[in-house]
DNA sequence: CTAGGGTTAG
């Protein structure tokens, strides 16, 4: 032997006791250094110590140096397999993982064991490779390892992914002792599946039978509150949290305030923010959202202040939120500063924060920079499509909207429910037969007619463009039991708008016979039917409905209905005293009903009353001017006539020039 | 050595 080399070799047994420490991404280095020191030390050729070498290269997560060494085994231990396939699922690589497996079943150089099925199962659901799972699942119930609790989970897990709950529960009810992982697996499936009321009903089963709770049995059962705003089993959570000393746990305190948020119960999450030492980046954001979510957008940004001045950074989806906020508020100041910061945090090619900024500036009424921002975006995902689309209708921009949407199909991108929702109103404000008779065929061929929402918009579609024909053919595509009051308010709204007031009504009451309760909208809809259609005693006795059975809360479009009634029906001083003894605040629309009624009926001394109110709540709108000078021209007085016309004149002037349009350039 | 968990646009 060389003795010069004798500082530089190293005992094979020393190796693999190093190696066996070095199991962990941050001894890589340390790895590498024995790796060289092997080599020079004539090691190598140890095929025991490549193994090592290979599996702690994996347990460093060095896919190649891992997988070369790998290769060249002549014997690969069951272990080794393992942990090469650990490593590709742990990488996000769950593919590969599954090429080492069908390796080692192909080659017959390895049997699979009961920690080779779970990391397998795992690759097979984070691909969603469904039928390779239950493939799997065969496998482990003919060796025996379906019995072995981690697989049992891990499978469950599996099935839970891919949406099969049912097979989930099976094998959860297979299991003869579930651990708390199970029972946490269970919970949060049934909630990812939108079984909320189940995910609630296994967490008290579980409560029930015993089974000590952990940090992710709550983090899974408190969305579950969130979606069903059931604040009272929050609430127990809240205090189980704090009795088993969960508190200190960041997530666990994210989830009960994002509980809090999602029951509306936002006083009751204020104090929790306030009452937490330790604030996180989510804790701020979960607040903000939900100061978004309930409609206050401008605590949003104070808040955002607030968490800024304690030194947290925003990050990717407080800046969403908060762009929302700014949506709402209509601030474009504010918006194009966090479009500003968003640039310098290099957040704004991020999806979200495009589509958002979208979303922002279409809401603020900017539909030129909501189009620039738009052109700047990945044009593959559907997400910016339906912002740029539903900015475009939120402006009346219909042309633009539809012409987009064409774009979009001809781009190939896939347009998904709220593309529809986003685009069909745009068909209603066009309201253009040849077009809707287009989108219709459209909706039938990607079988999109079948939704409920879809139909209802449609039905509003054909109506705002006469054909009550159509609209009444696709309402009743939808089979009897599935109609919904959406689309029997459409329906009769339809109708309604059109002086059929009589059918109108006879749907009215079809509606209430199959068991929908009408809402404040359905009675709209068919006061609105009666008043136009002159049906005065049919108005009124469906109002005393409304009021009586129904206990709706009358709001001021009703009050209108009624007073356009009893207006029509000459009955002027009735419909004026309702709108002084009404117990809400009057607007313009309800004095231009009494107004028309006056016209109608020429009584001038009424008449002026009301188209003063219209002139001060409603100065721009010409029309009132009109009818008031009709009003003095019917009875004669024609210098009066001739004073308001000149009105008109004045008031047309500063009126504000109509939307402009946007140029929709080729992309 | 293996299984389960929170905030996000339209």
């Amino acid at each position: 032997m060389n003795k010069g080399n004798r500082f530089f070799t190293i005992a094979s047994s020393q190796c693999e006791s190093l190696l066996r420490n070095f199991s962990a991404p941050n001894f890589l280095s340390e790895t590498k250094k024995l790796h060289a020191l092997i080599i020079t030390s004539g090691l190598l050729s140890s095929s025991q110590l490549c193994s090592n070498l290979a599996t702690t290269y994996a347990q460093c997560h060095h896919v190649s140096y891992a997988s070369q060494l790998f290769d060249k085994l002549p014997k690969r231990s069951l272990f080794s397999w393992n942990t090469m396939m650990r490593m590709y699922v742990q990488m996000g690589r769950p593919n590969d993982a599954l090429n080492v497996f069908v390796e080692m079943i192909h080659s017959g150089r390895g049997r699979p064991d009961n920690f080779t099925y779970p990391i397998v199962i795992k690759a097979c659901s984070e691909l969603l490779f469904f039928d390779m799972g239950i493939g799997v699942h065969g496998q482990t119930v003919k060796s025996g390892f379906d019995l072995d609790t981690f697989v049992q989970n891990s499978l469950l897990a599996m099935y839970m992914v891919v949406g099969e709950t049912e097979e989930a529960q099976l094998v959860f009810d297979l299991m003869v002792e579930p651990t708390v992982v199970s029972w946490n697996s269970l919970i949060s499936g049934y909630f990812r599946n939108s079984y909320a009321e189940e995910a609630l009903r296994v967490y008290s089963r579980m409560m029930d039978e015993g089974v000590g709770p952990d940090c992710a049995t709550l983090v899974s059962v408190l969305p579950a509150c969130g979606v069903l705003k059931n604040v009272e089993v929050g609430r127990e959570v809240h205090a189980l949290a704090l009795e088993r000393g969960f508190w200190g746990n960041v997530v666990v305190r994210n989830a009960l305030l994002d509980m809090y948020v999602k029951c509306g119960q936002m006083k009751e999450a204020r104090l929790l923010l306030n009452g937490m030492n330790e604030k996180d980046v989510v804790t701020w954001t979960t607040l903000i959202n939900g100061y978004v979510v309930n409609g206050d957008a401008k605590n949003a940004l104070i808040l955002c202040r607030t968490m800024q001045l304690e030194g947290v950074k925003p990050n990717l989806v407080s800046v969403t939120s908060l762009l929302s906020a700014c949506g709402d508020l209509v601030s474009l100041r504010h918006g194009k500063c966090l479009h500003a910061w968003a640039i310098r945090q290099n957040l704004e090619s991020e999806v979200v924060v495009e589509t958002a900024l979208v979303d922002m500036y279409a809401k603020c009424s900017d539909s030129s920079l909501s189009y620039k921002v738009f052109m700047k975006t990945s044009k593959k995902r559907t997400a910016p499509w339906n912002a740029v689309l539903s900015g475009f209708v939120h402006n009346k921009l219909a042309r633009n909207a539809v012409q987009l949407f064409k774009q979009m199909l001809a781009e190939n991108v896939r347009p998904d429910s709220p593309t529809l929702n986003s685009l069909l109103p745009a068909y209603a404000i066009l309201a253009d037969l040849k077009q809707a008779i287009n989108i219709h065929c459209y909706l039938i061929r990607l079988g999109f007619l079948c939704k409920l929402e879809v139909a209802s918009m449609l039905v509003d579609i054909y109506s705002k463009c006469g054909s009550l024909g159509y609209a009444h053919q696709v309402f009743d595509i939808i089979p009897p039991k599935d109609k919904d009051i959406i689309i029997w308010s459409a329906i009769i709204a339809a109708y309604g708008k059109h002086g059929h007031g009589e059918m109108a009504v006879s749907l009215f009451y079809q509606m209430v016979q199959s068991g929908e309760k009408p809402n404040e909208v359905t009675f709209t809809s068919v006061l609105h039917a009666c008043s136009h259609a002159g049906l005065v005693d049919e108005g009124l006795s469906l109002f005393n409905l409304m009021l009586k059975k129904y206990q709706v809360i009358p709001r001021v479009d009703h009050y209108t209905c009624i007073v356009d009634l009893l207006g029509r029906a000459g009955r002027l001083n009735d419909a004026y005293n309702l709108i002084r003894t009404m117990p809400i605040t009057h607007n313009h629309a309800i004095w231009g009903a009494l107004l028309g009624a006056c016209v109608i009926h020429e009584n001038v001394e009424l008449g002026e009353i009301a188209a003063r109110w219209t002139f001060e709540l409603e100065p721009e709108n010409t029309g009132n001017y009109v009818l008031l000078a009709k009003l003095y021209a019917a009875v004669g007085r024609w210098r009066d006539a001739e004073m308001v016309r000149d009105m008109v004149n004045e008031v047309g002037l500063r009126k504000l020039p109509a939307h402009s349009s946007v140029e929709v350039s080729n992309m």
